[in-house]
DNA sequence: CCGTTGACGCCAT
DNA sequence: TATGGCGCCAACG
């Protein structure tokens, strides 16, 4: 990695380049801009993110893959709705077969700022 | 400058 | 398997 940028850059980089249709989480995130203890740095970034109309926040979830950040979106349910329209179910807040649509940042990711 | 907060995650019960 | 507590690190008041 070789980004000099604020912490909520790098966050966003990442986030960009989740394809379509796949889901990504705070902790994978984390890990890959080398801050794996600072999973919580990536959701406070996808807050400052919200205003960003080329980071899909919406993407985002927890370990558990459930939307724990819905309730920042506008409306609440717009996230849950961006994800379905991807194709990607979503049952009680949380992802369908999460694991099956997983995006390992860590694996695929290929940043070059 | 100091204390609290927070879209998380891991470990201990 | 489910719940609770602690750690981590930057932003905010």
């Amino acid at each position: 990695m070789k980004y000099d940028q604020n912490f909520f850059e790098q966050v966003w980089e990442v986030v960009r380049q989740v394809p379509h249709g796949r889901v990504t989480t705070y902790g994978a995130i984390a890990k890959a801009l080398g801050s794996a203890q600072s999973a919580r740095m990536v959701g406070w970034a996808m807050n400052a993110a919200h205003v960003l109309a080329d980071v899909p926040a919406h993407r985002v979830v927890n370990r558990q893959g459930l939307l724990t950040g819905k309730m920042h979106f506008t409306p609440p349910d717009a996230m849950q709705r961006r994800l379905e329209a991807e194709g990607i179910k979503v049952k009680n807040d949380k992802v369908v077969k999460f694991e099956q649509f997983f995006w390992d940042p860590q694996k695929e990711l290929v940043i070059e700022l």
